[in-house]
DNA sequence: CGATCCCGCCACATT
DNA sequence: AATGTGGCGGGATCG
């Protein structure tokens, strides 16, 4: 009987009711009768089918109305009672209904009730708009079904959503980590930004003439889109970057087109998106081909993440009425201005970036990571934006200028490589969390946050997020180094110098470091001959553009592509440069820095910082506040966000001062720079290597080369005790031609003298400088060593342990690193160092974590970001 | 009848 | 092979 009432009655309503009656009654009405409505549907059905259908037909058109009106459902009750009566078991059923009535109700308007967006609603009021910073919440798919009742399908399309918003991410299978709206702000500030990249234009277009545009829409859409964007974006399939993994495609729809529908409510004048169009620009495929079912479907989707974006209150719906009628449309009505967005984000402490961190280490997803960069990266998103803001304007109004519009294309097809190439490196990595390369661009991080928060709270972030990000960023900061030539403003694409630096951060006790990166170019080239690198690094520089980019300004972006393709780079970036003057200080535009973060994204869950990339001048460089999160960001971007933000360090002329002072009388170790803790910095010290100079010194004859080691922070009272801190940095030319410096570089030591909290820690690259006399001479043997490619550094570092000089890094070095108890390779070393910075004390279980880093290590450099995330213990 | 969009098949990815 | 993900589009509902 049953069969037969399906037959008739399943295929709709009916028999969905159902199933939903019993799914929603765990989750609405758990127990009770609930099951009873639908038997009352079915069982009418077997002995009079006509009865039944009556129920039906009532029933269906009460709802709607009962749902509306209750008065309504008292008038059906009757006259289903009525009916009902007719049939015997009806009447039973009836009586059940006028009890479970409310229920009935509920449960059954089902279509509207099962929306997504409702659906989404009950998924988001399941946890903290604005988590507590320490408090992870791990949201299990499962369990989250069978709680609303509802088919894992649907989950996942809320959770891409919300993925690609950051306000989630993927932990591990069926894990996802809630990470609430905090650095929401953010996120949309960076879409916004590669939104107007990409979007700009055909924004700006069509909101003129909506009307026209189905028919310029080709047009136009030809002539923009092509050029800039989407067609990266869209094709995932270059080869480039993912050479490796290509496949999976997967990852981008829902995700990607999320993230490009909100891009479009940023950049719209009117904050007004009509599904037509978003769907249009949203599909990017080869032209038009097959638009019917292919937009159909680009429609349905766009009405799932719609849904979603709703249920989050940063959209709704709207119609718009033009000439030819009435047009389904969605109104932005989140927030639009992102300033520094600090207020949120930094509200947050950054410790909560730093607790999910440590856990996730490896795990973390890019994304993830890109959030935590961004937060550290406030700072420099300030001076980015601004600038950023300058050069959308001009993209935007002016798309006229040459320039500009190299810039823009250029940008926009870095953004697109980025993210293929995070696509890739994912895959690579077996981490999906990338997602988007907006997600990238978001990295922009704030760097408010991590300023605020105590320099402590800091650290422990800095370590947990470090580790994963440690490996890659040496490699990222490398890459980013570029941005540094690019700061010399030199004209010429010799990084030279700058003094980009990897950072890296220490936290024992209180002390950071920083090591300065290399040249990018150094970096590129070491990696490859390094090793491992080869493709990953590629990757991973790739990745980085992006976040560099948005930390920045668009002019990063611009920057950023470059640095994924090595090719582009060096024309693009100084034009780019020329164009912005001010920033092409502080970055290059490199994109480089931003496939750091990327890279580093591995860190916790939120708080992976990424070193952002930024390369400050080490001429005005401030001492960053914020070591941890600085340590994500490039040196230079944290000094100056210290001092534009916090002035409190030192005066930036002062540090100067003792950075020039300090090259002078020591060459090697110039470097630092020390800058007393004022106010803020009660406890640290930070040094900041300002040997660099610029290009004029190490680059001149190569521009990788350099050094690295930028900045030590140490504190007050560790300095007292300390000895020394010396920085690798080794700038000398020499080491250009190895480069792989810049690994040594990269590498730092520490040191803890006895005392693990008051220890002085060494950083620097494998030269540098021995913790007690800082003067000697060290440099000579450790620079060649430097210069070398990390191979050579590995010996270097061999050797220094046997050295007597040396000896104390090394000897340090062990004694942090445990695990890593192999010195040796260089790899491992630098590995090992930067982990060692990362993980910090603070963070983690350390020694496992260590370990795990040391296996890394070896890895190291090539795709440690991601590796880590996934496992990097394994080890090689 | 067009706008919405639920539902779940099924391919691909990951374990 | 089993399970996780999620693209995709038929076709039911809504308005």
């Amino acid at each position: 009987e049953n069969i037969f009432d399906r037959s008739r009655m399943a295929p709709k309503t009916p028999i969905k009711n159902e199933p939903v009656d019993l799914s929603k009654q765990k989750g609405c009405t758990p127990e009770r009768n609930p099951i009873t409505p639908v038997k009352l549907v079915d069982r009418p059905q077997p002995d009079p089918w006509t009865p039944t259908a009556n129920l039906k037909m009532l029933v269906s058109a009460a709802s709607p109305d009962m749902r509306d009106r209750e008065k309504k459902k008292e008038l059906f009750r009757p006259i289903e009672n009525c009916e009902q009566s007719d049939t015997p078991d009806s009447l039973q059923y009836d009586m059940v209904d006028d009890s479970t009535v409310d229920e009935f109700e509920k449960q059954r308007p089902s279509r509207k009730q099962k929306s997504l967006g409702l659906l989404c609603q009950k998924f988001l009021a399941r946890y903290p708009s604005y988590p507590l910073s320490a408090e992870k919440t791990t949201i299990s798919l499962d369990e989250v079904a069978s709680t609303l009742g509802v088919e894992r399908r649907r989950i996942y399309d809320i959770v891409n959503v919300l993925e690609s918003l950051h306000l989630v991410s993927r932990v591990a299978k069926n894990q996802y980590c809630w990470h609430g709206r905090h650095n929401l702000s953010q996120t949309l500030k960076m879409l916004q930004e590669a939104g107007e990249l990409q979007y700009g234009e055909l924004m700006t277009f069509f909101q003129h003439k909506e009307q026209d545009l189905d028919y310029k829409f080709g047009e136009r859409k030809k002539e923009a889109i092509p050029d800039s964007q989407d067609t990266p974006l869209l094709d995932f399939s270059e080869p480039d970057c993912s050479s490796a993994s290509a496949n999976s495609r997967k990852d981008k729809s829902l995700r990607i087109m999320s993230q490009k529908f909100v891009m479009l409510f940023l950049v719209s004048k009117t904050k007004i998106v009509t599904l037509d169009v978003a769907a249009k620009i949203l599909i990017e495929e080869t032209q038009d081909t097959v638009d019917q079912s292919k937009f159909k479907t680009k429609v349905r989707r766009l009405y799932d993440i719609a849904n979603v974006l709703t249920s989050l209150g940063l959209i709704k719906k709207v119609h718009v009425t033009e000439e030819r009628g009435r047009k389904p449309a969605f109104k932005w009505i989140g927030p639009v201005e992102f300033p520094g967005n600090t207020d949120e984000l930094s509200g947050h402490s950054p410790t909560s970036d730093p607790l999910p961190g440590t856990q996730r280490g490896a795990h973390v997803p890019y994304q993830i990571c890109a959030t935590g960069k961004q937060k550290f990266t406030r700072h420099a998103s300030f001076n980015g934006t601004q600038l950023f803001e300058g050069t959308k304007r001009k993209v935007s109004s002016e798309p006229n200028s040459p320039c500009q519009e190299r810039q823009d294309e250029y940008c926009s097809k870095m953004i697109n490589l980025a993210a293929v190439c995070r696509q890739k490196i994912e895959e690579d990595t077996g981490n999906p969390s990338i997602t988007s390369p907006l997600s990238i661009l978001s990295l922009p991080g704030d760097s408010d946050f991590c300023v605020k928060p105590l320099p402590q709270a800091v650290f422990p972030v800095v370590p947990a997020d470090m580790p994963s990000p440690s490996l890659p960023n040496g490699i990222s900061s490398q890459t980013l180094h570029h941005s540094v030539p690019a700061a010399c403003k030199t004209e010429n694409e010799k990084p030279t110098m700058l003094p980009n630096q990897p950072f890296l951060c220490f936290p024992s006790s209180s002390l950071f470091m920083f090591c300065g990166g290399l040249q990018e170019n150094n970096l590129r080239e070491t990696l490859p001959t390094t090793g491992d690198m080869g493709n990953k690094s590629e990757e991973s520089q790739a990745a980085v553009p992006p976040a560099a980019c948005q930390k920045r300004s668009s002019q990063k972006c611009t920057s950023p592509s470059a640095p994924v393709y090595d090719e582009e780079p060096a024309a693009k970036k100084q034009i780019v440069e020329q164009s912005d003057v001010p920033l092409s200080l502080v970055v290059p535009k490199k994109p480089f820095e931003s496939p750091k973060a990327e890279s580093t994204p591995g860190s916790g869950c939120t708080s992976a910082v990424h070193l952002e990339d930024f390369n400050l001048d080490l001429t005005s460089p401030v001492a960053p506040k914020a070591a941890d999160k600085e340590s994500t960001k490039p040196l230079d971007s944290q000094e100056k966000e210290k001092q534009s933000q916090n002035k409190d360090p030192d005066e930036p002329s002062s540090g100067e001062e003792h950075i020039s002072k300090e090259n002078a009388s020591q060459p090697f170790l110039p470097q630092y720079l020390y800058v007393q803790p004022t106010a803020g910095l009660s406890s640290f010290n930070f040094l900041v290597s300002a040997n660099q100079a610029p290009g004029a010194i190490s680059l001149a004859a190569s521009p990788l080369p350099s050094l690295s080691v930028p900045c030590v922070m140490v504190p007050s009272a560790a300095l007292a005790s300390f000895p020394l801190v010396c920085s690798p940095a080794v700038t000398n030319p020499l080491s250009s031609v190895p480069d792989g410096s810049f690994s040594a570089t990269t590498s730092m030591n520490l040191s803890m003298s006895g005392l693990a909290s008051t220890t002085p820690v060494f950083i620097g690259t494998t030269a540098v400088v021995t913790p007690k006399v800082s003067s000697t001479p060290l440099v000579d043997p450790q620079q060649p060593a430097l210069h070398l490619s990390p191979v050579v550094v590995r010996s270097c570092s061999a050797v220094k342990l046997d050295s007597p000089v040396c000896m104390g890094h090394p000897v340090t070095l062990l004694k942090l690193q445990q695990p890593s108890s192999t010195p040796l390779t260089p790899k491992s070393i630098r590995p090992a160092r930067h982990e060692a910075f990362f993980k910090t004390p603070g963070s983690l279980g350390d020694n496992a974590a260590w370990k795990k880093n040391e296996g890394n290590q070896t890895r190291n450099a090539s795709s440690a970001q991601r590796r880590l995330e996934i496992s990097s213990t394994s080890t090689d």
